[in-house]
RNA sequence: GCCCCCAUCGUCUAGUGGCCUAGGACGCCGCCCUCUCAAGGCGGUAGCACGGGUUCAAAUCCCGUUGGGGGUACCA
């Protein structure tokens, strides 16, 4: 039993409940804190291994910036062979959204983001369901004095505010404005028998520095205003489940689960005084911190963290909608944690193992003209099976009725894909992403390409050739036409049907005197290049043709002729 | 308001007091190649935010200013 200390120790004297009180708000079943100790062991690991984490908020949306993190962190722990998990922090209900869970299984899965572990013995690892453990270490430090019971109401919190920052001091709970931080016995039992709802504060020791210092993995010494605010760390006590906040939580699930290298963004650093103080308070050994700086937008005038509101890109969505390939977003990615590996290959970049003291301190930018050179590089790489089976992938989810027509016609796809591609010492790069099929190599496919509806179409009026002379010289093209294996050769017969026509030999020459012909062999070159195509720009009109076929490529400078 | 983080070409960066007249990559611009585009080859543009110190010497160290970012919640 609880005694009240003599006369001469009440300077140290911490008002606190009876332990028999304490621990009746609690289920008699609870754990002790030894029980968990032993539950969830330290991890048997070899030296320098590190144990790291993701720590995501089911709101229905992955942040870029979110991937950016749980990819370092994944690095991390599988190049010094330690334990990377993923702990779903879903202890703010009001923010839940429906069907997050499906959003995070896409969304890590696509960026091979899964957690090591995620069954494993260390679980729960949804904070929602691990309600038991945060109630024993409240239990335990409302036992040792070390937090108290809150009955303040939302209004009173509000008031409080507002008086401080009419008065110009700092805003917080702390000090004379900690209302509930000193009540008597008396006071609480009454507050508790009249059932009114509390939060457990942590009692903010007062002995501590008014400054703290620690060491960041990333950015070395760091110091920080010592925390005074006797924070929240269980929620209401009018819900149904006892839930933690995110600082709690932290030091709660980090250390049961022996987290060792806290890896987050930069937003989390002043929170560090304060977790520094629970872990102190919670006897637990502290883990090593890393923030991260945080990825950034351009606008007018200046850069902005990117926001989930406004920019579409700051969405990992984003990035599999368009079809972005994994490994080019990793290697983006890779090289803006660690610039370095920007400039390297990127099988390379990619295995290469990411060290926290090479990383930036200062946020950069999400610079998407680089990913999408990144991305057509990788693409380039690909060989034309590999890139058919990755944009039908991308096209049974975002294009279904491409996916059909590629199924149908795969053959005519992948050796489409192949046109200077398969065989060449550089390969296209006008696929930057699976989306820019379609575009890029549609007309390819004769179920969907739209002929060319005769030499008043207008994506042939483009070139200012005489309706007539189109008529004309497509026709005598058709007349001599043979489907030839040599480029050159199949090349010579626009060369010849263009002088028969009277175009001229070079640009060169029509320049010099444009009144003289219809066109010159670059205007004639167009026009098949726009039968067989529907575009002035394309790759190589033989290589074209070649896949086409004989049949279709006829069928086509037909319909051009009209 | 208070506290913290950050600051080299447009972007990512190299740079740890003299090797810096600041290097590379991407982008951009130009030229070449050429039947278009893409690719490729060659060349070019462009930066130490500002002001004070310290020092024989500063992009590099210190202070301040400015600018950007973050925190200051029963959000994470």
């Amino acid at each position: 039993m609880w005694t009240r200390p003599p006369v001469d120790a009440l300077k140290d004297w911490t008002p606190m409940l009876d332990r028999q009180v304490i621990d009746s708000l609690f289920p008699a079943d609870l754990p002790e804190p030894a029980e968990l100790e032993q539950k969830y062991p330290p991890r048997q690991l070899p030296e320098g291994a590190m144990v790291t984490r993701l720590g995501p908020s089911p709101t229905g949306f992955v942040h870029i910036g979110g991937l950016y993190v749980g990819m370092i962190n994944k690095d991390l722990a599988a190049s010094t062979g330690g334990t990377y998990l993923l702990r779903i922090e879903d202890t703010d209900q009001a923010r839940e959204v429906e069907g997050a869970a499906e959003q995070f299984g896409r969304a890590f899965g696509y960026f091979g983001l899964e957690a090591d572990e995620p069954e494993g013995e260390y679980g729960p690892y949804y904070q929602s369901q691990r309600e038991t453990l945060y109630l024993t270490f409240a239990r335990e430090l409302l036992r040792e004095g070390k937090a108290y019971l809150c009955f303040a109401t939302p209004e009173e919190l509000t008031d409080i505010r507002a008086r401080q920052e009419a008065s110009k001091a700092p805003t917080g709970y702390y000090g004379r404005w900690a209302i509930w931080r000193n009540a008597t016995d008396e006071q609480l039992q009454t507050a508790l028998d009249e059932g009114r709802p509390y939060v457990v504060r942590f009692r903010t020791p007062e002995d501590g520095d008014r400054r703290v210092s620690f060491d960041d993995a990333i950015r070395g010494k760091l110091q920080h205003e010592a925390n005074r605010n006797d924070v929240v760390i269980l929620k209401s006590s009018a819900a149904a489940l006892r839930l933690p906040t995110y600082h709690f939580a932290h030091a709660v699930d980090d250390h049961l689960m022996r987290v060792t290298h806290v890896i987050r963004g930069e937003e989390w650093i002043s929170s560090v005084p304060l977790h520094l103080q629970l872990f102190d308070a919670l006897g637990f050994e502290r883990v090593t911190y890393a923030h991260i700086a945080p990825l950034m937008k351009t606008i007018s005038g200046g850069k902005r963290k990117l926001s989930k509101r406004k920019d579409p890109e700051a969405g990992v969505d984003f990035y599999i909608e368009q079809g972005f390939p994994a490994p080019a977003v990793q290697y983006y990615l890779r090289g803006l944690a660690n610039g370095r590996l920007a400039e390297v290959p990127l099988e390379q970049a990619l295995s290469t193992p990411l060290e926290l003291g090479e990383f930036g301190v200062a946020g950069p930018l999400v610079d998407l003209v680089k990913l999408e050179g990144m991305s057509a590089d990788y693409i380039a790489s690909l060989t034309s099976p590999q890139v058919y089976d990755q944009v039908l992938i991308w096209a049974e989810r975002f294009d279904p009725e491409l996916a059909t027509v590629l199924k149908a016609e795969k053959d005519l796809a992948v050796k489409a894909i192949g046109v200077e591609r398969e065989g060449v010492e550089n390969p296209r790069k006008d696929l930057r992403k699976w989306s820019d099929f379609g575009p890029q190599y549609g007309f390819f496919l004769p179920t969907v390409f739209p002929l060319i509806a005769g030499p008043t179409d207008e994506r042939v009026t483009a070139l200012n050739v005489a309706p007539e002379v189109v008529t004309a010289f497509v026709n005598t093209f058709i007349e001599g036409y043979q489907h030839l294996e040599d480029q050159p050769e199949w090349f010579n017969q626009i060369r010849e049907a263009a002088a028969k026509n009277n175009f001229a030999p070079s640009p060169k020459e029509f320049k010099k005197n444009p009144d003289a012909y219809p066109g010159s062999i670059r205007e004639a070159s167009q026009l098949i290049r726009v039968a067989l195509t529907g575009s002035t720009r394309s790759p190589d009109l033989h290589a074209i043709a070649v896949v086409l076929g004989q049949d279709e490529v006829l069928r086509r400078l037909r319909s051009l002729a009209g």
